[in-house]
DNA sequence: ATTAGCACTCTGTGCTTGTGAGTGCTAACC
DNA sequence: GGTTAGCACTCACAAGCACAGAGTGCTAAT
């Protein structure tokens, strides 16, 4: 349904005014402040149109009008334009993340901070899928006594080190044994290949090692099951409290991002690495009725390699936010490329 | 001042009645259901002395009494039993930190997240102090590529490690590089020592060499700058918010405990490794004063070597809360002794 | 198609009133 | 002297009501 071009103008400065003000828009304040040059009667009578359409809708008799979000979605899908980050954002967010280099980890918790920041709504960001990557390296680091630290590398760009204790004092024969079989035996295989009766039938055939042996093949398929799960990171939920519209629900709406498999359901990329906006009731479930999430997926190598984006409320400047989740995608793919050569 | 026995069991009683329900407690409740056998005109008497010495107040004339911070500081100093842990909690509590092996940040974190789940409370966990410390060891992995890990291991049981990404390809010369000159003008010195005009004065001695090694360096040197601070751990900081004694000001008590130095400021250990109980004003700021903190330090190797504690609403249920703690921080000291045999 | 005018609706605020809980005080009692 | 019954008093809270203000929808005129 295509509006004619003076209500697209009066659904778009609606919109934008309520996303300033969170009140409902008056005819009267459009025909005085908004620069239409026609009377409040006009605009009513245009107002009437739009919320008959679906594009608006009124709190109570004697409010203004709000977007619907049909209104918004016709807002974003149409009408809005979009401003790019300034070079001062720009500036900022690089050197956020750049203080990171090498621990891709660090880089995406730095992107989620960077995201919730500048925006003032949760963000949530996966780690990188660990679909069609494989085990590249995996060390051990004897940190005397018992202990050891494991630190298995994987070709996405994950890295998952622990820290392994030992029956035994650690011995180089251990490690070495370790080198020879277990991490040969394992080197480019996916992560979540490597399950415990893998592991368990390599450790049969170690005869007497076996048994000094375990600790480190239970904490390396430990590791590698870690690795195969994308895991979600999130910063910035108590922006959640901040906004009134979520005044009541912040609290539970809280509780439901803290809770990482809802995190990351909420994340749908786009088809073609597009920013995508999801509103309200599009998000199938009842704690984002109010709520809207703007995200994107990332890529590494050239594949796509993992999600990122914002859960605010539905009045958002979406012109703003827009660009900058693209923006920091774009960054993060290249600084997990730039990592990984 | 010594209360009268009878007056000790009045307080004693409105302080445990308005720990559970929240309301002013009056005088007809003490006397028909909390099996005093005397009238409420008789509490009332009590109650009104109890008033004026400071134990009780009055949110206003008409309703019941409510301890006063004095009337609270009285009955956990003197009136209240403590009720040890159970089994049932010993073993959750077990169990949910035991997973951690050998990990000391790990480790510190599930003491905070049961710490903050057993009591409904925010928690708050120091790392080890780095005083009287020395680096043990300083170990590298290289991962492939220009990406180093770097392990630095101290006395108190931290593991600071990262990941550092050197100009070229990482050659074994390097490494053995780093190991002779720089990991052995290191160890044994205190991570606070360790600056970076030091590190850059080791740096020049290295002649050809400096400039490839640089960057290891400086990571070294900010892994120890890492290392010497205390760093601060919190779980269940969304806790505040469900208390609805903190209504209004959870947000910001949330956001006041947010920021690591005012938290950790909140933490005072007792001179004997007993737990203590700070109420409101006692904690000596404003975000605190309907709150209470309840801490106690942990010890390891025989020496104090952090704190942790919950912050909570005044009335909370000091009787559960105060062994609890305790055991906990024994456990975490028990712990780390374990891990760094 | 646009506009002025007017009746209508609904919210939020302030005011009043009534109710219930709990106290403080006094005088009687053991 | 400690204890108790009785009563007047205070205060928070909820309900009811009037009123102002904002904004609409409709109609008739331009």
């Amino acid at each position: 349904m295509e509006l004619s071009e003076r209500k697209g103008r009066i659904l778009a400065t609606i919109t934008e005014t309520y996303i300033v003000t969170g009140e409902p828009v008056g005819s009267k304040y459009l025909s005085a402040s908004a620069g239409f040059r026609v009377s409040s009667a006009t605009l009513r009578n245009e107002m009437a149109e739009l919320s008959e359409m679906g594009f608006l809708e009124q709190p109570h008799t004697s409010a203004g009008r709000i977007p619907s979000q049909n209104g918004f979605r016709y807002y974003i899908d149409r009408l809005m334009g979009l401003y790019e980050p300034s070079s001062v954002d720009i500036f900022r967010i690089r050197s956020r993340m750049d203080s990171n280099e090498g621990d891709p980890q660090k880089l995406l918790a730095s992107a989620a901070s960077v995201l919730a920041e500048m925006t003032g709504c949760a963000a949530i960001v996966t780690t990188p899928y660990s679909a069609g990557s494989h085990i590249r390296r995996t060390d051990l680091v004897p940190l005397g006594g018992r202990n050891v630290m494991m630190v298995v590398s994987v070709s996405n760009g994950t890295l998952k080190s622990r820290i392994c204790r030992c029956d035994n004092e650690v011995s180089y024969e251990m490690i070495d044994l370790f080198y020879k079989i277990a991490a040969s035996a394992f080197a480019d295989r996916a992560p979540e290949e490597i399950t415990l009766p893998l592991v368990q039938t390599l450790a049969a055939s170690l005869g007497d090692h076996a048994f000094e042996m375990a600790p480190l093949l239970t904490a390396f398929a430990d590791a590698a099951r870690e690795a195969a799960v994308t895991d979600v990171l999130t910063a910035g939920l108590s922006n959640i409290l901040r906004h009134r519209d979520f005044e009541g629900r912040g609290a539970s709406l809280q509780e439901f991002l803290r809770n990482r498999s809802n995190a990351v359901r909420l994340l749908r990329a786009g088809t073609d690495g597009q920013v995508r906006v999801i509103l309200g009731s599009e998000n199938r479930c009842r704690e984002l009725l109010n709520a809207s999430v703007v995200c994107a997926g990332y890529s590494a190598h050239g594949r796509e390699a993992g999600m990122l984006g914002i859960v605010g409320p539905m009045r958002m400047d979406y012109a703003a936010v827009v660009p900058l989740v693209r923006y920091i995608a774009g960054l993060v793919g290249a600084m997990l490329d730039e990592n990984t050569e």
